[in-house]
DNA sequence: ATTATAATTCGTCAAATAACGAATTGTCAA
DNA sequence: TTGACAATTCGTTATTTGACGAATTATAAT
């Protein structure tokens, strides 16, 4: 395992908004849309949030059709990216920040996806 | 858990230089001219990066004299630090820098500290 | 007491980072 | 095929970070 490797993991995980979105995904994965939602920041700078998540491999695409999914890295995943995976979820297992976002996420999925990108265009 | 905490953490974590020393601590505790004879930096830059490594609770200090000795958080530290600390342990069970280190600590540990200071003061 | 020295703090500079809006790309719907 | 829209890339700006040398603090030796 190179050195470099490790220290892309842990300046993905160095920023409150990437930790939030993980912590988001451990429910399961979500539209871009979606994400934004929660973090109340800029498509553009989901975005890049989002890219340096793939690029440390914490995280992984799919597409369908307009909209791209984004998913927790899994147990194909090199030990590495999984030990941190499973530090940060140990670290948030009871956090406030996490719990609200757990009830904000509710609210978000809920809605169909359609109306919500249409509402974050407004932005 | 603040997630604050965990970000700190997580900063503290993303920098080689930050993980070759704690690394090296790994062997056990070392004063600040040995640590600085591994990183080849200036003193005072090894200095800002021990307290930062401190400030996320990640090592502790002890004096003993005219020298400091850091060391890893023990058994006392929350979890989230002892859970970071194990997954940079992993990942760098067998890596090649690290393997250098090893080495290198090997010869600064030999010299006595009086003669290893004595040759830091002089870069 | 004076000097030497281990370590830290301070001030400065260059490079990296997080944020935004504008422009671009790719896909679906009228 | 034209228009709408999800998402990304690009260009800019303010802040943070990592490095250094100089100055400072605290301890030991002469």
């Amino acid at each position: 395992m190179l050195m470099e490797d490790t220290v892309i993991i842990a300046k993905a995980l160095a920023d409150r908004t990437r930790l939030r979105i993980l912590m988001a995904l451990t429910g399961g994965e979500l539209c871009v849309c979606q994400i934004v939602g929660l973090c109340s920041l800029a498509p553009s700078t989901v975005s890049k949030h989002l890219q340096l998540l793939a690029t440390a491999g914490l995280i992984a695409a799919r597409k369908d059709g307009r909209w791209i999914y984004y998913r927790l890295a899994g147990k194909g995943a090199p030990e590495n990216v999984r030990g941190a995976l499973r530090w940060v979820g140990g670290c948030f297992s009871e956090n406030a920040v996490n719990s609200a976002d757990r009830k904000a996420l509710e609210k978000i999925t809920a809605k169909d996806k359609e109306t919500l990108c249409r509402i974050q265009a407004k932005r």
